[in-house]
DNA sequence: GCAAACCCTGTAGTCGCTGTAGAGTCAAGT
DNA sequence: ACTTGACTCTACAGCGACTACAGGGTTTGC
């Protein structure tokens, strides 16, 4: 199977498949004599732990990790726990910062119900002020904001 | 004022001040003549409504055009409140999807409760098999996700 | 008179892709 | 036999919002 072909059993698009493969996430394909990748079902089943566990929001850096607990004869599966644990706590913080933040939002928003002239605007002159005195976004954080 | 005392009255780190300046966001800094910035309160004001912005998750785009409105005379706030309006939404929907990848994850977490041998662990049979049906994550989303 | 602390420019790195340029390969149709 | 189109390859630039150098100049305090 070549590229193309795993692209469309996985549903990626064949350049983040080399991506993988250029950061050691999958390992790299023997190459036919044409110097194409092939692939067999293996390197699928090894892609699609990957795509669901991007699904889950996780970072290649902790796919990674699963992936070499995954590999490596370990005597037990206590460090995939660990890993799982530590990023459902991040999803939970950032749903927490992200809840504050809504919050914020709509106390900021209601400051100006309609249009008013631009030097009455609640809105504009509370963002001036200050105030609105968000979630300190935490640095480094693994889970993504709003955008 | 140079550029530390503007980074210690606003809390910015000089480097971002600078890249501000190079983005557009503040207009570039008369210099003194040994070439230092040298900035006044209100570059510190704009810096200020900039830094509230942040903390409340809009990205540099969304603060550009919240600036240019509150720099033009622009008869009313209307499109201040549809901005902010769409900013909402963004953060809104971001939660939902966080709240929903939550549950995909600590359903998968259930399902090895303790250590097991790892060719026994739901955690990772589960992420090979599939399932995980998380939210498909929204192209190009503009509320960051869980890292 | 000298070291520490500040300032400058320019560039590269972060993360997880995505898209491009420029070239090679292959199968089907005319 | 030739062409067209679809596929493949490598290498590199771009996104957003910074952050962190490197390699210089300047100011400040002792």
């Amino acid at each position: 199977m070549r590229i193309g072909n795993l692209a469309e059993a996985t549903g990626m698009p064949v350049e983040t498949i080399r991506f993988y493969e250029r950061e050691g996430l999958i390992p790299a394909a023997q190459r036919s004599d044409n110097n194409y990748r092939v692939y067999t079902a293996v390197h699928a089943e090894r892609l699609a732990f990957i795509r669901h566990c991007r699904n889950l929001d996780m970072t290649l850096d902790e796919i990674r990790s699963l992936l070499q607990l995954r590999d490596l004869p370990s005597p037990d599966c206590g460090e995939v726990n660990s890993l799982l644990d530590d990023h459902i706590g991040h999803v939970a913080q950032r749903i927490r910062e992200l809840r504050t933040l809504e919050k914020d939002l709509k106390a900021l928003r209601a400051r100006c119900g309609s249009p008013h002239p631009i030097q009455e605007c609640g809105i504009l002159n509370q963002l001036d002020s200050a105030a609105a005195q968000g979630v300190k976004p935490s640095l480094r954080r693994h889970v993504r904001g709003a955008h």
